[in-house]
DNA sequence: GTAACTGCAAATTCTTTGCACATAT
DNA sequence: ATATGTGCAAAGAATTTGCAGTTAC
């Protein structure tokens, strides 16, 4: 039903091989817990096939990505991988203290992206939406000690 | 008033020093009507100054940027730079098929971010949104020959 | 069997840095 | 006078590409 299920399907269909590359991407980002980056996907997928390197590691995210199985967010010049949701987009809070990440899911930018379509004419078809500030956490700490 | 006039005071008060080249890159964004890559601006200096160069283009940026007098925007791996709005930020679309971009001001976004700030403690101080999709130009193309 | 894919190394692109010289204060 | 800033060349980091060999179909 998810779109997770159907990764080995989506590639078959759309004439690209099933490649043992890709499924270790496509799993790799199934059991993570947040977005990684291509360093981070490689370096994982080595640990237990040592031969797999970072050149492989775009291209399947590159092709990952046209499938739209996997969504890259870019943070600070670097991109950061994670699979796509089905239905909502999801964006991240960047705490530009303590650097760490908060996504947050919902339909938020549903209003904000109608009203582009109807301003501009444009045909919104994904959004890249990252938040800088201060989380809680780190907040609380200022707040303590000012 | 708006913050155009006081670039040369806000860098001396700030205890930086007044050159010729970090004025070269002001004057440069103030006469820009979009966003400009550092490598651009780098090359319309060049046109009146041949020995400047791409180190103090973004040594220049980076400075400006810290005076908040300039925003940056990183679209597709690459730092774009302008002015920074006095008050409101703005956004920019980006057309996946012709590459353009197009500019939204306004304060579209001001419901968002308190959402943010009320679910997740997260105090918000500068967003960043990129939204893809097709501009009207592209679109109406794409309606004609379909 | 063959077109698509991978591994490796080299190339690209954007950005940063070290250092000797120049300059704003 | 001197701390800051610049120019140049070289280093870095992230990503892409060329190509010979491998593999899914």
């Amino acid at each position: 039903m998810t779109s997770r299920a159907s990764a080995t399907e989506a590639l078959h269909t759309s004439g690209y091989r099933l490649t043992m590359q890709r499924q270790f991407v496509w799993d790799t980002l199934r059991q993570a817990t947040e977005h990684l980056s291509a360093e981070q996907i490689c370096s994982r997928i080595r640990r237990r096939f040592p031969r797999f390197n970072l050149a492989t590691t775009y291209r399947s995210l590159e092709v990952l990505e046209e499938l739209s199985l996997v969504k890259q967010t870019r943070i600070g010049g670097r991109g950061y991988y994670e699979l796509a949701q089905d239905g909502q987009d999801h964006y991240h809070l960047l705490c530009d203290q303590c650097g760490s990440t908060v996504d947050i899911e919902g339909d938020h930018m549903v209003p904000v992206l109608h009203h582009i379509t109807q301003d501009h004419g444009f045909v919104a078809s994904a959004a890249d939406l990252v938040v800088h500030g201060r989380c809680a956490k780190c907040q609380a700490r200022a707040d303590r000690v000012p």
